[in-house]
Parts: structure tokens; sequence; C-alpha cells
RNA sequence: GGGCCUGUAGCUCAAUGGUCAGAGCAGGGGACUCAUAAUCCCUUGGUUGGGGGUUCGAAUCCCUCCAGGCCUACCA
């Protein structure tokens, strides 16, 4: 059993600039990482970038750079990215690493020992223009290669293949005895049915005639490994599989299995479902060092699918310099049910925004922190109370908020724990409603009770702020330091009477100012 | 062609086969003044895509049709 929780995100491939897609995923999981961390549970997130294969070599080509130049530049996008919007990560999988590419090939020289990989001829089409062989599903309606794939020639070439057909009957047992392999449940059904339908193996080389940039086979330097092959291997590579001492990578049995890899819808068939698990299988891993796959779905606009050529991709970096990382991060987390897809909308990030954080938290926050220091010096007491009203809120909403959130996350459903966190900030407003605190200050037989009410809001704003911090770390600071809490948060501390009898509340600041009017059209 | 998903209020979504199908937002009406023109209360709104079937009972299970989407085929 690892002593860390693990998690990992696809890599990104370094051909194009991140879209709101890779965004989604990179901040799931960096929530997914911080929840386990307000648990105080050690956390091990690795994430990165696959900078091989034969597109980043065209593109290279056409902008005039090597492809380690245009690989890195391609990069540095991502990494910004990653640092705008808050995605911690503790591990960093770019595949052009040396330590990576010494356990890729530590890997194939095993299974070649172990004669997993054969090497055999394949005769085929080939279109020069495009740089790959092409199958009958190229083919266009009158059966013939179309004119976009230039000229097209009859070709035979010797490739290395990974013996993927002779662990079918192994996969189809292990996904029919781990029922939680893939979340959510129907991927692992569609899983299933195309593993059923699994036939031959999985061409794993390139010849270095027509592609150059990848990782050398041990066994034979005239060929390159593919991409999938390469990038996989990422998961274990820089978690410290068959890493030498002292490499600086993690202690893999520290780590593995991990928790979960993150990916998107798109490269669960057949990659993650199928070359993943048997690769793992074939090099010698047991059935119960095989991670589970948390499999989420796509922002969609106006229900299309995100595409660049398309003219549609959304770019998180101006979403978060227009909105906000807090707004954008929110958004992400709140408006889609892990798993599946959703329409994204910059309307409803501004609704939700201003509907959930601004008037229903932030304003919370205001109203009650105001209300504290104009009645009370900002001082709280804490003392017993009576009231049915308070004691529902302390005894029920409360800890019945904690409760649903912490359940909610633990099945990675980000936006069903939000939800419970929003639902314990409107009954607050409602208590404040009901007591109507103002009034309760004007008579001094009240005195009691509004000391109560006060202390009932500010304690509710601080399990909130705690609930909220993995994905609004920075908010739910702000929000802490106006209460004058100065410990990070955690799970545990979500407990009633975290804050002390005679504590001295902070001074309101407003903390999500409302996004009035829409901006100006976008572009 | 094969596989999978979705279809519930104007919008986004809930509802282990079991009270009258619920929330939030939007719409309508009202209240309040601590607050970021915020908040709170009440309220309008449904042939659960259509049609069959199973059941004491169906949004839920089965069949079928319709509509949309995804994978199958190197964009999270």
């Amino acid at each position: 059993m690892p002593d860390c929780t693990f998690f990992t995100t696809a890599i990104d491939y370094t051909n194009a600039a991140p879209h709101i897609g890779h965004a989604y995923e990179k901040v799931l999981t960096d929530v997914l990482a911080r929840f386990e961390r307000l648990c105080q549970r050690p956390v091990y997130f690795l994430t990165g970038v696959d900078q091989h294969g034969q597109k980043v070599q065209q593109s290279a080509e056409k902008e005039g750079l090597s492809p380690l130049e245009f690989a890195q530049q391609c990069t540095a996008k991502f990494l910004a990215l990653w640092k705008t919007l808050g995605v911690e990560f503790d591990g960093w999988a770019a595949t052009t690493h040396p330590l990576h590419k010494q356990t890729v090939q530590r890997i194939l020289q095993n299974l070649f020992e172990a004669e997993q990989l054969y090497k055999q001829a394949h005769c085929g089409f080939y279109s020069v223009r495009q740089e790959q062989f092409l199958t009958d599903k190229e083919r266009n309606e009158a059966g013939e290669f179309g004119p976009e794939w230039g000229q097209v020639v009859e070709l035979e070439e010797e490739n290395y293949y990974f013996r993927l057909s002779a662990h079918k009957e192994w996969l189809l047992r292990f996904i029919d005895t781990h029922e939680h392999f893939v979340i959510p449940a129907f991927r692992r059904l569609e899983l299933r049915n195309a593993v059923e339908r699994l036939s031959g193996d999985l061409c794993i080389s390139r010849p270095k005639t027509r592609l150059s940039w990848g990782i050398e086979l041990p066994f034979d330097p005239d060929f390159v490994t593919y991409v999938w092959f390469d990038a996989l291997i990422n998961y274990i590579s820089f978690a410290g599989y068959l890493a030498d001492p002292g490499s600086g990578l993690p202690n893999f049995k520290s780590l593995w299995p991990a928790k979960a890899h993150v990916i998107g819808k798109d490269i669960l068939i057949p990659a993650h479902g199928v070359y993943w698990p048997i690769m793992l299988h074939a090099v010698g891993f047991s059935d119960e060092e095989i991670p589970t796959l948390l499999v989420h779905g796509w922002w969609n606009i106006s229900g299309a699918k995100m595409s660049k050529s398309l003219g549609n991709a959304v770019d998180p970096a101006v979403l978060a310099e227009r909105y906000g990382v807090s707004a954008l991060r929110y958004y992400l987390m709140a408006d889609i049910a892990t798993g599946r897809d959703a329409d994204f909308s910059e309307e409803r990030l501004r609704m939700r925004y201003n509907d959930e954080l601004a008037n229903n938290v932030g304003n919370l926050l205001n109203r009650s922190l105001n209300m504290a220091h104009r009645y009370r010096q900002g001082i709280l007491r804490k003392l017993p109370t009576t009231d049915a009203d308070l004691l529902a809120l302390s005894e029920g909403e409360a800890p019945e908020a904690v409760a649903a959130y912490k359940l909610a996350m633990e099945q990675y459903q980000v936006d069903t724990a939000l939800d419970a966190a929003i639902h314990l900030a409107r009954a607050c407003n409602q208590l404040i409603e009901s007591s109507a605190p103002w009034k309760l200050a004007k008579d001094p037989e009240q005195a009691e009770r509004l000391d109560a009410v006060l202390y009932h809001l500010a304690e509710s704003i601080r399990l909130v702020a705690i609930l909220l911090s993995p994905v609004l770390p920075e908010a739910a600071h702000g929000i802490l330091a106006q209460l004058n809490v100065s410990v990070a948060p955690l799970l545990a501390d979500a407990v009633w009477g975290g804050l002390a009898d005679g504590h001295l509340l902070g001074t309101p600041v407003p903390l999500f100012p409302r996004l009035e009017a829409p901006p100006a059209a976008a572009d």
C-alpha cells in the first residue's frame, strides 16, 4: 500500500496552446490534491507535457525551429497557465527529460527480453504528405484516397509490435472483477465492449527515416518508440519506477498505485483503458497495482465539441484575466458534474459567480463582520444557547454541510460538494433575516441573543471558507483573514466551535466584487 | 456499421421502483435596511421526447420510435 495519495493528469501535447479543457482537467486534479491536503493526507500531484511525436516535429519544421525548441516554447505556455490558475503540482512530467527516456528504454528492453515485442513487416498505403499509413477508414465514398492525402504509395515497412492481444482475456477478467477500475461506471461498460472487439497487436515503433523526434528503441537504433508508449510511461517514470538511487525522483513504492489517473473521455479508449493496463500487466504489475481511471467529460461550446479548427477554443488565460482566477476555478468546478459534459458559457460563469460567490458568500461575510463591528466592536462571545434556530445551524445545517461535502469530494463530485458549502452560506443569510440583528441591537434584553447570532454567523463562515478552500484557495485565505483566523484550513477544524470566546474579527472588505455589466462582446 | 451517453420547469441540473417529480437561476408579488442595488419570504411554471409493456406502484425496469452528442479513428 502506498503511503501517499498519488494523482496524475493526462500530459498535454505540446503542439498547440492550452484551451479550457486542459485547464479544467488540471484544476480538477489540483482540487482533488488540495482536498487530500485539507484532510492532512500526504499527496503527490503529477502533471506534465507530452513533447515527442510527429505533430511536434512537423509544427517545429513549419516554424523553422528544432522540435525541442518548439516543444519548450509550447511547454512554457502550459507552465505559465498553471501558475496563473493556481495549479500547484508536485511533479512535472516532461517527456524529453533524460530520466524519463531512461525508464522508457529500460521498460522497452525488459519487454523485448520477455518476448512481449516482435518485429514484423507491414505493407500498406502510405501518404507522403501526411507521413502516415492510411487505412480503409481514410478512403472516400469512391473507395479511393482523396487529394488531401497527396501522393499515396504502396509501401512495405518493418516495425516493432507489442503483444496486446495476448492479454485481452486477462484485461476482460480484470475489468469484470474490478468495479472501480473506471469512474464513472458507464465508462467501464463502454470500455468493456471496446475490449471485446479488440484484435491485433500494437505497433510501437516508427522508423527514424520518417520520425526522428522520439525515444530510440534500446535494442534497435533505427527506430523510435510510438508516442503512446512514451507518454503513458510518464505515470511511473516520474514516480520513480526503475529509477537509480539518487535520481531525485520520488520513492515509487510510496506512490504506487496512483489513486487515480485523471483523464478526458477521449483518451480512455484505447490508450488508458487498453494499452496502459496491458502495458503494466506485461511489465509485471499485479492486478492490485493497476490504478483507477477517473474519466471526466468535456466542456462544449454551444453544444459542439471544442476544437481549435472550428475557431471556438476558449483561452483560459483570457478568461482568468477577464473574470479573475477565483471566478474561473469556481465555474469550472461548479458547473459540470464530474464525468459528464457541460456547455461552456461566459454568461453562466458570471451568473454563478455573482449569485453564489458575490451575493451569497461575499455579501454574507461582509454584512456579518459589519454588524459584529457595529454592535460589538468585532468581539465575539462564545456562549451556550438554547435558541432553536441557532441550534439548527450549529447542530444541523453546519455539520450536515461538512458531511455532505466530504462525501461528495471523496466521490470526486466537486460540484455537489460546492453546493453543500453554498447551501450553508444560504442558511446563514436566512438566519440573519429571521433573527434581525439590527433589531436585537436596539433591545438590551436581547444582548445575549445578538452575541449568539454573531458567533453563529462567524463560525459558519469559517466552515464555508474551509470547504471552499480546495477550489478557491486564495479566496478562502481572504475570508479567513477577514475573520482574523491565521491557521491554514484543515477539514479537521471544520467542526463547530473553533472560534474562541473573545475572538476579535478583522475588518470587512468586499471579497468577491460583483461582475457588473458583461464586458463588451469578446473579440 | 458497432458501442455508449443524453432527453425532466424558460435555463442549468436533482430525484437507492414508493408521499404531491425537487433545487438554484430567470419571471411575478411582497418584506427588510446589517450588507457588495446585496438579502429574505411567498408565488407562477411539468402529458418527465413519443408510443407500447412489466408492476399494487415507473422519470426510474423492458421493447420500440424520435431528437441530440460522443467513442470506434494520436485535440482535456
